[in-house]
DNA sequence: AGTAGGATAATCT
DNA sequence: GATTATCCTACTG
């Protein structure tokens, strides 16, 4: 595939065949690479959330069962989990950790360092003119600019010429570049009890990470609460 | 800077 | 039938 100038080498499945939380932060400062169009186009990682992995978690799309959508998932390191979000926007993941044990990255939010004009063009729907730092600010948003959707499901990004990532030249050996600091919160929108697991990662003072919206939703057991007439 | 409401459909109950 | 790993617009201060 064709990559932008500075990038060193392309992350294997040895990278992903590791624990969630280890991976969700050291794919920070890490760069997508989508030759999905016209021109490639490259983003570097500024914010992940990690999802299942060897603690219970309720957050997790494959935490009840295996279905067609989260297949995936309990598949090898290294595909791509793409699903649809409030049946609008589409969002990737990135799967991660053994086989048969459910686990994967979101991908919430870059900087787009290679492709402004190719990003810009998909995400302008509107007459409004989009900022550089919010061409892939938010999940759904860095889909569209990186022209990612549902027919890159399962694809193995460490192979495959659509997509792949990579490590920078001016990255440390794991994670962003040197002196770049790493804060953790709550998952953006998750509700119930993986609501607080301490789960999202992302680049302090960087201003393409997307505002956090934590959803404590406090659902009561017996329905009383959420009864209508 | 912050927030409320609506769009929209696959998925699961 | 309810829920949802979101985004955009249009308000308010």
């Amino acid at each position: 595939m064709t990559v932008p100038p500075d990038l060193e080498d392309r992350l294997g499945p040895d990278f992903f065949e590791r624990d969630v939380l280890v991976v969700a932060r050291e794919l920070l400062g890490c760069v997508l690479v989508a030759a999905t169009g016209p021109g490639p186009v490259a983003i570097r990682l500024t914010e992940t959330e990690a999802y299942g992995g060897s603690a219970p978690d309720p957050g997790s799309h494959a935490h009840r069962s295996r279905t067609p959508r989260n297949d995936v998932m309990f598949r090898q390191a290294g595909l791509a989990y793409v699903y649809r979000s409030y049946g609008i926007h589409w969002c990737m993941n990135l799967v991660v950790g053994p086989v048969g044990q459910p686990a994967a990255v979101l991908l919430r939010a870059g900087e787009v360092v290679v492709g402004h004009d190719t990003a810009r063009r998909r995400r302008e729907t509107t007459a409004r003119a989009v900022a550089d730092r919010d061409l892939a600010r938010g999940p759904g948003r860095l889909c569209t600019a990186a022209g990612i959707s549902g027919v890159h499901y399962g694809l193995d990004v460490t192979t495959c010429d659509a997509i792949g990532l990579w490590r920078r030249a001016c990255n440390g050996p794991a994670g962003p570049e040197r002196g770049v600091r790493i804060a953790t919160s709550s998952r953006t929108g998750v509700a119930g009890p993986g609501g607080s697991l301490p789960y999202r990662f992302f680049l302090a003072d960087d201003p393409t990470v997307s505002p956090h919206r934590p959803l404590v939703h406090a659902r009561s057991v017996d329905g009383a609460g959420l009864a209508r007439g």
